[in-house]
DNA sequence: ACAATACTTCTATAATATTCGAAATATGGT
DNA sequence: ACCATATTTCGAATATTATAGAAGTATTGT
C-alpha cells in the first residue's frame, strides 16, 4: 500500500460520523446494513449519511450492493486489514507491533523500550 | 480509547504531509528529529511544517522537547499502539486481527471468510 | 550588543469538507 | 397507473483545514 492510499483511508475514518458508520458495519458482519437502519441508529439525515457512505465506498472501506429497493452495505475487511498492516509495519513501534513486523528493516528497530511513567 | 479520540488520531494521520512527518519520526526512532531536518527532507515551508507538528503534538502522536535552539520531535509509540489496538479490536475483521482480538465479543466474529476474487 | 539560526505564532487567503433541504431515481405494493 | 418507500444526487450555505509570507521569540556565536 502506498502512503497516499493509506492517508486516504485514515482520512476517511478520521471523522466521527464515518468512523461510527464503519464500526456499525463491522459489527453487523457479512449481513451488512441498509442506509435506512444506519441512519436511524446514528440519527443522521439521509443526504448526510449518503455522502459519508459514498466516501467510505470510494476509498474501499465498505461496499454497497443493491437489493431491490434497499442497498446492503458491508465493511470490506480486506481494506481495513491492509491499513492495520500498513500502520503496524510503517508507523508502529510497540512491542506487539514490532514482533509482528519483524524483518521490515527500518530504523524503528532502534527503538528502546518505553518507560511507563 | 473512545471513538472521538480515535477519530482525532485517524484524522491527524489522514493527511499526506502529516503521515509523512509521522513516518519519518517513527523511522528516526528515539533520536527524533528537528523541524529543520524534517522540513528539508520533506520540502515543506517552516510555517506549514510547524502547523502540522502542532497538530500531531496536540493529539499525542508526537512529542517535542526543546533542546537549546532546536526542538527534538519524537513519535509517541504508545499512542499509535493504542490506535492500532483500537482498530484491531473495533474495526478489523481480518484473520490476523481476529486472532489478536479474540474474545472482544462483538458480532464481527460472525464474519465468514472472504473469497479472494 | 549584534547578527545569525531555529522555530513558532500571526494573519490572510485559498482550498476542501460537511451539512441537509429539495428534487430526482428506482423499486415495490395496490 | 399511482402512491409510498429507499436512497441518491443536486445545490447552496457554512465550517474547517491547509498554506505560507511576515513578524515575533529564543538562543547561540562573535
Amino acid at each position: 500500500m502506498v502512503t497516499l492510499n493509506a492517508a486516504e483511508l485514515l482520512a476517511a475514518l478520521g471523522h466521527e460520523s464515518r468512523l461510527a458508520v464503519f464500526r456499525l458495519l463491522v459489527e453487523a458482519g457479512p449481513e451488512g446494513m441498509n442506509p435506512g437502519v444506519i441512519g436511524e441508529k446514528l440519527e443522521m439525515a439521509p443526504a448526510t449519511l449518503s455522502f459519508h457512505l459514498a466516501h467510505l465506498s470510494r476509498v474501499g472501506l465498505i461496499r454497497g450492493q443493491k437489493e431491490s429497493r434497499f442497498i446492503r452495505y458491508c465493511a470490506d475487511y480486506g481494506t481495513i486489514d491492509e491499513l492495520v498492516a500498513f500502520l503496524t509495519k510503517n508507523c508502529c513501534g510497540g512491542e506487539a507491533c514490532l514482533a509482528k513486523s519483524a524483518g521490515s528493516g527500518t530504523a524503528a528497530k532502534r527503538r528502546i523500550r518505553k518507560i511507563t511513567s
